[in-house]
DNA sequence: ACATTTGCATACATACGTGAATGTAAAAAA
DNA sequence: TTTTTTACATTCACGTATGTATGCAAATGT
């Protein structure tokens, strides 16, 4: 074959990444060879070699393109909202939304249920600060709404950071072991709705 | 070498499990021949095959130590109580305290972030039985305890299951991130003691 | 006591994946 | 236009994992 202009590079740059999302999902990363995705991508094993340096390299940056920190989601929301607990709660109604999107839920079931650490990555670590990122930023919130005395009475801030924190881990992670059964930004709001109602001093105007 | 007696194969069984657990751990399922199992346990690929078909066969075996069905540890508690609400903290306390044993810490950490689906195998079938096992018991203890009219009013019972479960599920993926960062069966009792007070009509008894 | 089976170790055949080296034709630079 | 890169394709050398076949001595059955 002929070589490719710039544009139609990226584009089979772009086409790789986009095979190596599909193959990765379908049969986990460690049982698929370099091979299998230039070729699902219609391209060879040289092509991959010239836009990524291996195997770890083109893991890292199909994930670089979906990251998504907390803050950003919030402040994709548009407008600033004066109750942190209103906050908190458009910012997970982002970030469920988002995580329905085909790429991004592919993606998400790549890093937690099809792949091990491997080489120098280690997907454990990108976990974690996924959910470090997530939990100081509900430690902001959830302490502001302490002090604006938004959260009911008896109950300690760090307590209700952390019980947020842990729905939301344990509702994606539910969700990805079976994304096609129902819809996460459904039921994960609802229960979200329900937590934050529990902690709220006034139920009646987070209870939905 | 010689022979072994049926007493000494059993113990080179238990050995190869032993180390499966180790290599897997330290390597990720994925990462690790038989070959380093074997010369991990002092043996060669001849005993694995001998006592396993295959990797994926050894893999179950190992699985297959730690499994607890949730029903078991209530009944291991002991006497049978009152509220379903008490038999609902029980048997979390019990389910963590066991988490906590090097042995099943292992084969966790394993299961949920060192192997990927294989084989015939599928470590996320496994997850899901045992989730869909949690939320079955759940669903009948917070179903009784709304009949005996235990839950806050106004909290509907499967919202009450799916949040607890979703907290359950996600002390142990976060936990399991970095068991030795913190001890599970504190951090845990206690988010799970703030929820069960925070579902209960009678707020005083549950709050510890 | 002898035959048989067991519990491995060793050897072999096969397949596959990687990474690097090399080739090459067109695009971009000069 | 000529030269130089670029964007891959092809080939090769190497290591490594798997499954099976075979060997063998001691334990076990008879």
């Amino acid at each position: 074959m002929a070589r490719r202009t710039k544009a139609e590079a990226e584009a089979t740059r772009e086409a790789l990444l986009e095979a190596a999302e599909e193959v990765f999902f379908e049969k986990g990363v460690a049982r698929t060879s370099l091979e299998q995705i230039a070729r699902h991508a219609g391209m060879t094993r040289g092509a991959v070699y010239w836009h990524f340096h291996n195997k770890a390299d083109l893991f890292r940056a199909m994930l670089d393109r979906v990251r998504m920190p907390f803050e950003a989601l919030v402040a994709e929301t548009g407008a600033s909202h004066p109750s942190p607990l209103e906050t908190v709660r458009l910012g997970f109604q982002q970030s469920l939304l988002r995580m329905e999107q085909p790429r991004h839920r592919r993606v998400l079931a790549i890093l937690i249920h099809r792949c091990e650490f491997f080489g120098d990555i280690d997907p454990c670590a990108v976990q974690a600060e996924m959910a470090g990122e997530c939990l100081d930023a509900l430690e902001g919130y959830f302490g502001e709404a302490q002090r604006l005395g938004l959260l009911k009475e008896g109950i300690a801030t760090e307590t209700a950071t952390r019980l947020m924190q842990a729905i939301i881990s344990g509702i994606f992670h539910d969700w990805l072991r079976d994304p096609d059964a129902y819809s996460i930004h459904e039921r994960g709001m609802a229960l979200i709705n329900a937590q934050l109602a529990l902690i709220s001093r006034d139920e009646t105007d987070t209870s939905r």
